[in-house]
Order: structure tokens, then C-alpha cells, then sequence
DNA sequence: CTAATAGTGTCTGTAAGACAGTATCCA
DNA sequence: TGGATACTGTCTTACAGACACTATTAG
């Protein structure tokens, strides 16, 4: 039995507080003119992290190194592309607050757009994005994942305004800044501040080698029934 | 470009306080007679799920339901097959106390080996069986998985016996106990007790309702370094 | 009785949640 | 000066780690 093999990308940042998802509209069929996930045919000699890797700039003009990449999951039921029996590997992408991307191939435009208002999707790419927002959600809790959406050098507030965006929740600034500074190897001073905003000028920081974060910063559970 | 796409299975349990993986000597090329993940090509009309149900049966001979299934990863190096370009999705099955398996469709022999001790294996099989294992050591922490590796009844030591197995360190049995009753909807007491062993009885349990454990029961850093 | 395992209670340090107060910028 | 934002400190409560003690069985 032939398949195809497919890569399809979540690709995420954080623009003006929102946590945003990169769709394209698809100019050919099937399900044109539907909005999408970024994604295309795996090559003959391609591994499937290249794969994801060129369809991230090729899909959607980003030029820009995605601060972090990981497989997201497989999604193959028989029914899913109306063309053949298509098995498409999802891929997880953070960004740092990114430009504004132009279409590439196969695509009539290219767009961030905050997941708390999407349009319908084409395929099973609703599920695969949602299994990706809930992906960078719970990873947030236990690894030191939200400076991927950071630029090179942040602020305590700009982490916390991730962790706010992706959580859509508020925390205390004074207890995140006391568990951001002390957590070890989660971010490292770089002794420059910002300057020109109004208020006081913050301490730069940047991502440190910390991978997971011991313990973690958990979300407040819902509505914590006792 | 076509594809082949397989299911292959890490089946873990835990059998004498030690965590073991289902693994076959394959009958067949390639890798005659070595040793390798139970798996399989997915059929034409088949979810990847589906494929991953069928094989756990149709490889190893164990027709119980495994308490616990889900997708692990996606291996698709374009070497990875000699035969062909062959992409596998990975499937992580977690059962209790489980029988000797009989051999099934191309395999020589199926056996219970317990993963501090493995022979080498076929293909990439010894990545995902790592890949496997890490990713039940590290569930156990947030989530109430350690509960498939029960039978349908057991005490809070069999529980335990679980935790210490699956990341080989002891634990506290007073704290573990503490811990296990008090997490809401973790396991559930059935009123029955034990008999027949040395040593006071010990009260028996039930998988409870709860999926995530708020908080987690975190592994202890390595060495916690100050 | 002893040995063995189950289960409870207590102390202590760490860390999170809540919130007051101080520091340093811009206009 | 006032407004805004960054940062520090304190109090309280929850919980994990350590460990002593009691309970209930088999032999």
C-alpha cells in the first residue's frame, strides 16, 4: 500500500498580547481559498525534520530561524484528503514576535491570526492546531520553552506577557519575577536595561541553558473545586 | 513520491519490580532473526489507531486490551529501511502484569525483556523503544498512567512497586501513601483488603477518575546539585 | 512471642500566593 | 510633581521529605 507523506506546520507567536497561529490561504485545490495549515509533500531524500524545516521558510517567506521545532504528532485517517491516503506529520514552531510573512507557494496570502478567532479550517488542520496550542500550553508548566518566543534579549515583563498570552490567565508580576530570577539557568542577566519607555527601565535577560524547569510553574488549576 | 507507513509498539510493563518491553526476533528480512519492535504495515482502509490495535493483538498473541495507547513519535529517516522508504509511527502501550506472549505473524519468538538488559536491535528500534520509555518515565510524574500497569485491583504498594520499577529509585512508602491517597480522584478504596500474604493486609484500590495529577509527584533531581 | 508489612502522625524546610512598600524612569 | 513601571520584602499556607510510631496479619 502507497501513501503520501506530508509535513504540516503549527507555527505560533505572541503578537500584542495574543497568541497568534500562521495560516495560509490556499490557492489551489483541494479546499481552495480555505484557510490552512503551512505544510507540503515530503522529498524523496528528505529526513522529516528537513522537510518541516524547508516548508517553514518556503510556505510562508519566514526567513527567520524558528526558535524552537518539535514534532508535534501523525494524523492518517483514510478519509482526511479527498485526493489519495495522505499521512501528514505535524510539526510544533515558536517564534519570536515575527514580521508580517508573505505567501509563498501554493498560497494566495499568508496571515497571523489569534486562535481565539479562527476561521474553518481545511482538512483535520483545526485538531492538529488545537493538539499544537495545548502542546505549547502545557509545555510552558515544565520546560523553559516560553523564551522561544522571545527576541534575544527580553525583559522579566515581556516573558510574563507570554505566559499570559498562551495561558490567556494574568499572574502576579511580583511572584512570576521571583520564580522567573530565581529558578536556576532559566534566564541569564545581561546587565544592559531598556530605556525609553515610560516607567522605570527593566533588566535584560536572556534565554538560559535550562531546558526543563524544577519545579515547574504550573497554571492555577480552573476553579480548584475542594 | 510513495510511501510505506508502519505502526511499531512499545509495550512496557512491569514484571517482578522490573520494567520490561515486548520485543520479537523477526522471522523474515531484513534483520532475520533479530530482535525488534512488534509492528507492521497500516492496511488501505486502516486509522493509524486502528493499525496500532491490530498489530498489538496479531504480533505478540496478547488479546488483553491494553490498559493504556497512545502516539508516540514518527521515524522517517530515508535510510532507516533498506527495503524502501518506510515512515513508522510509533505507538506507547502500557499493560499490566501481562502473560507470556505467544509469536505471532513473522515472528520467531516474543518475550518480555526487561529494558536495563536489552539485546541490540533491528532498525531504529532501540531510539523508540528509548524514546518510549522516557516518555512513560516522565507521564508518571503528571499523570495517573501508572495506574495501566495495575491490574483492575491492587494496593498502594503494588503502585509504588510501579513508580520505583519505572525509574529505578526507591521511594518513601509512607510519603508515597500519603501522596497516592490524598490526590484527589487518583485511585479509589474498593473496601476490600488483601489476604493470604505475610504481614498486615493492605486495603485495595481502583483506578480512579482523575488523569492529571495537580500537583505532580515529581522524580527527585539526580543529584540536586547546590 | 517475632517478623513483616500496612498505615498514621509529626516536624521541618521550601516554595507558592497574596500584597505592601521602595526605586527609577517620563512628562 | 505625578504617573507608570520595575523590583524587593514579608506573611501565611500548602506540601514534600524525613522519620517515629501504631496496627494487623502469619508463623
Amino acid at each position: 500500500m502507497a501513501f503520501a507523506v506530508t509535513v504540516d506546520l503549527v507555527m505560533l507567536t505572541v503578537r500584542e498580547d495574543a497568541l497568534c497561529a500562521l495560516l495560509i490561504r490556499r490557492a489551489i485545490p483541494p479546499f481552495e481559498s480555505s484557510w490552512a495549515l503551512p505544510g507540503g509533500f515530503v522529498q524523496e531524500t528528505e529526513d522529516l525534520p528537513e522537510a518541516a524545516i524547508r516548508e517553514l521558510s518556503e510556505e510562508t517567506g519566514i526567513h527567520q530561524e524558528a526558535a524552537h521545532l518539535e514534532q508535534l504528532a501523525t494524523y492518517g485517517t483514510p478519509s482526511r484528503d479527498p485526493r489519495a491516503r495522505v499521512v501528514t506529520v505535524a510539526y510544533l514552531a515558536l517564534l519570536p514576535a515575527a514580521p508580517t510573512p508573505r505567501a509563498g507557494t501554493d498560497a494566495a496570502e499568508a496571515k497571523w491570526l489569534p486562535i481565539s478567532d479562527l476561521p474553518p479550517l481545511a482538512f483535520d488542520h483545526a485538531k492538529i492546531l488545537e493538539d499544537g496550542v495545548e502542546r505549547a500550553r502545557s509545555k510552558l508548566e515544565y520546560s523553559s520553552l516560553a523564551t522561544a518566543f522571545c527576541p534575544p534579549e527580553f525583559t522579566i515583563a515581556d516573558l510574563r506577557a507570554v505566559y499570559e498570552a498562551v495561558w490567556s490567565a494574568p499572574l502576579d508580576p511580583r511572584n512570576f519575577h521571583r520564580k522567573a530570577t530565581t529558578t536556576p539557568d532559566f534566564v541569564l542577566p545581561t546587565g544592559r536595561s531598556t530605556t525609553g519607555d515610560r516607567g522605570r527601565p527593566a533588566q535584560l535577560y536572556t534565554k538560559g541553558p535550562a531546558t526543563v524547569l524544577h519545579p515547574p510553574l504550573l497554571r492555577a488549576l480552573p476553579p480548584t473545586p475542594k
